[in-house]
DNA sequence: GCTATTTATGTTACCAGTAACAATTATCGG
DNA sequence: CCGATAATTGTTACTGGTAACATAAATAGC
């Protein structure tokens, strides 16, 4: 394996002095266009390339940027990471990730992207105590945080608009005759889960529907609660005509309980869900949900970032709201009503 | 911002020099047992922790991996990283990801990774040009080769049996009474599709049933292919009794046309996949498939890997393995088989 | 034509660790 | 108790870039 060569080599093969060749490498303006030629051409026919790791010290930038997710095998934030690691290349970054999901705790995978010397970080809804992110914020780490938002803090975030993601589902369920409607989420201490309650709450207060207290299920995002919240819905007396599942997970369990119930979808049950994550596509699946554009966020989040970190002022102002969209596919009884 | 402390900071303070400090933070021996203590106490008092771009610097070690995958939004490779990534923590790397889609072409992509310098890489089933990867290895830059093996190259690898896989579900078709088994797989210049077809067609020969060329669609490891390849299948004047898919994607392509033509599944024909990912175990797909276990592929790749970095020596004579795992659903008509 | 200013290049120091060697102190065998 | 050896600690140099300042050459203004 032979020697690495460094800008000296280079300096020293163009009749230059290494500052020239740094120059050079950095597109300082101040090089004269032979020199930066003659230097180019030394570089190009060694195939030179600077030493990222002594870029990275003396800089003090390792042009890295830290994701940390719950769990980079949920497809939602692996569509994120594809997003935002098309931008960071964009820019010549690279995405360094850790899963929360890993370490015992998620103040350990924080330390881990910390500790690794990222220069900005990208919480994907990450349920992180509030005095680490306050700390990082303090010290004006740049931080974008993605798909959460941390009320009485100001820091950047991308989100998407999840109250109203709600109300364009509701909406369209009132417009497809539904009124008893009932929903199963997940955490409410997700910005996310609450922001959906809420557009429900409201949509059925505009419309003058009284809300039940029984066709409200808190859970987690996963299919379990999905499940085990439509088995309580199914043996109400006043069963549902519609379930809105507060993710595409709960909605996967939500029709695992109704079809093991022998109820069909649309037919007996409507039901609706959230994120469209790619199995909701599926033909048999077919799930009418809400695409919160996670590819887009993790770009948009991304861009921020990196101009927060190039600019070493992060003011925090950045609050980026995607509009949802709505996906209609045929769990919702779209093409029955349109048949009437 | 508080400026950062250094290792002479805190040698200061423990009042030793700063190479005991070093010592001590990266456990060298020649410390006595006091002066550990003292100078650990102090640097647990200021939650010290040493500058990472300095450690790569000097030590010329990034601590860093690079996954190069062609979509980490693929479920598949999204579950290898989390299993690369739990190993990673536990040897104190990290890992850097990049998909090939996001660069033009495949060499871009390895070229981001290697210009961020890391210490080793992980190629998941990677297309990339035999000369570049050939060059690595003359280098002796560790790498390991997941999900894919080059043949006529010494080059660590972990795989699954994937011979063996085809012929375990082949086996188990065969043992629900099918004859007429098609398959429909992936491009044939990753060795994982042809060694899929391979062991479709050992099968077939032992079984001593003729190998039919309008039972056998090659094509790419998506939907589409599965799509198209199933109705040329129904077409046919002797239709298969059962189809094998290359891997799930496929097989949700089949699906769909299948359910499109009004076909039920396992009644009319019986379907298998391959890879097990998560949508598979939904109660609507419910594929008979195969496990990889990529959660563990990537583990084991990262452990060799990390292995070869450390000890400076990469003599590429780790080839892990991995048996796959048959997954039955009722996709293959196994309940249906058992009521008999 | 000579100083003032701009432009181009070079010099030196510095970043915060690690590696190699030097120096000091402690332990040991005869 | 003394030289030899081992154990512990310190000194210095080095890694390969970037930053700040210095210098030299070129151009401009008067």
């Amino acid at each position: 394996m032979k020697k690495k060569l460094t800008i000296r080599d280079i300096a020293n093969m163009a009749g230059v002095s290494h500052m020239t060749v740094s120059r050079v490498l950095n597109d300082d303006s101040r090089v004269s266009s032979e020199t930066r030629a003659r230097v180019l051409s030394v570089v190009r026919a060694h195939n030179f390339t600077p030493n990222p790791k002594a870029r990275a010290f003396s800089s003090n930038k390792s042009r890295i940027i830290g994701l940390l997710v719950s769990d980079i095998s949920n497809p939602f934030y692996a569509e994120l990471a594809r997003g935002m690691e098309e931008k960071a290349h964009e820019y010549d970054y690279n995405i360094m990730f850790c899963s929360e999901l890993s370490v015992d705790k998620e103040q350990e995978a924080l330390n881990f992207l910390l500790k690794a010397g990222v220069d900005g970080l990208v919480f994907a809804s990450v349920r992180l105590n509030d005095s680490r992110i306050e700390r990082l914020i303090k010290e004006s780490f740049p931080l974008v945080l993605v798909n959460r938002e941390l009320p009485g803090h100001a820091c950047d975030h991308v989100v998407c608009n999840n109250r109203k993601g709600a109300r364009i589902l509701m909406k369209h369920l009132f417009g497809l005759g539904y009124q008893r409607i009932a929903i199963i989420t997940g955490s409410s201490d997700l910005s996310t889960g609450l922001q959906r309650l809420e557009g429900y709450h409201s949509s059925l207060r505009e419309k003058g529907i009284a809300i039940k207290a029984d066709y409200i299920v808190q859970g987690a995002f996963d299919r379990e609660t999905g499940y085990n919240g439509t088995r309580r819905f199914i043996n109400l007396d006043e069963r549902p005509q519609a379930i809105f599942a507060g993710n595409d997970y709960i909605a996967m369990g939500v029709l695992d309980a109704l079809d093991e119930a022998g109820l069909t979808v649309p037919g007996d049950i409507a039901v609706v869900g959230f994120d469209n994550t790619h199995f909701a596509a599926h033909r048999r699946i077919n799930l009418t949900t809400v695409s919160q554009r996670q590819y887009e966020m993790g770009a948009i989040g991304v861009d921020i970032l990196i101009h927060s970190i190039e600019q070493a002022k992060t003011d925090y102002q950045h609050h980026v709201v995607l509009e949802p969209l709505l996906i209609i596919r045929e769990s919702c009884g779209h093409r029955l009503q349109a048949a009437h």
